[in-house]
DNA sequence: CCGTTTTTAATGCAATTGCATCGATGTTGA
DNA sequence: TCAACATCGATGCAATTGCATTAAAAACGG
């Protein structure tokens, strides 16, 4: 017996769409003041901050995985990239031979900082210009409702 | 000279942070109900809702763009494939041979309501879930506010 | 202890996306 | 009117992502 789905409210529905389309206008918006400052994506700048955060500056793939929210093979593929630029190296996780340890580089931790120039103006420009603080609070407050379960 | 650049407050970042994990979680979650019901991703959704949408559905291929924010190239060629199964075609456009008309075909029409049964769904069990319909309507004026000029 | 299951990371191959550019029309302004 | 210039959509090629699977090592259970 197939029940009939309940239709989702207009308000929800118009917050879903606004969702997708506000985080498309701003990662675009954001990603292209990178490229413009001759910098990778956003995404290469999320694992050299969350290894740069992590102790001794090194994570297991998985953790980095957990943090980002990549999917296993894509992130797997990003840090063949990364090392061969020379911004992270894969080190033996010591007592578990699966695992590895991805640790950043001096080169790596130099061009977080180098991003993080234009990345935070670009913050200011097109977030911090758009909400006050006590705006984001409520948005973090209900993006954080959202994902939990 | 160079102005250093004020830091943005953490509650603009975090703000930011939970918007991009929040987007990439949910997107997560209904591309897997979809994809588990043997549909195409959200993207063709996108598009053959809007071609729904616009008079005697049909809109030109830079309206769908602005409407779901893809890039020029990509949607041209996500029509390709979509006019390839026969969801969508392709019709001059009166009065000016640039353009073209992309109009939605019955097939397309019975793929977006059939669609919407899995996809209607997965918004309620993954957001109505988690919010009110008064939070809905809070997140959708400050996601507003963040993509206005 | 040994067979089974789980966890971790990598990879071949197909599909999609990004980048740069093109070709065809339309539009504009001297 | 006609030479810029702008707009629209397509496309070659490289880079990235998705999918399915693999190999290796560890954990588990009897």
């Amino acid at each position: 017996m197939q029940e009939p789905v309940p239709e989702p409210s207009a308000a929800v529905i118009r917050a879903w769409g606004r969702l997708i389309r506000a985080e498309r206008t701003v990662v675009g918006r954001i990603e292209a003041e990178l490229k413009r400052a001759g910098f990778p994506s956003l995404h290469w700048y999320d694992v050299l901050l969350e290894l740069k955060r992590g102790p001794e500056g090194r994570l297991t793939p998985r953790e980095i995985e957990e943090a980002v929210l990549f999917e296993q093979y894509n992130l797997s593929r990003l840090l063949d990239r990364m090392e061969k630029e020379g911004l992270v190296c894969r080190i033996p996780f010591p007592g578990d031979k699966r695992r590895q340890l991805i640790e950043i580089t001096e080169e790596g931790k130099a061009l977080q900082w180098r991003m993080w120039s234009v990345y935070g103006a670009a913050i200011n420009r097109f977030i911090s210009a758009k909400l006050t603080d006590k705006e984001a609070g409520q948005l973090s407050a209900l993006l954080l409702k959202l994902v939990q379960e």
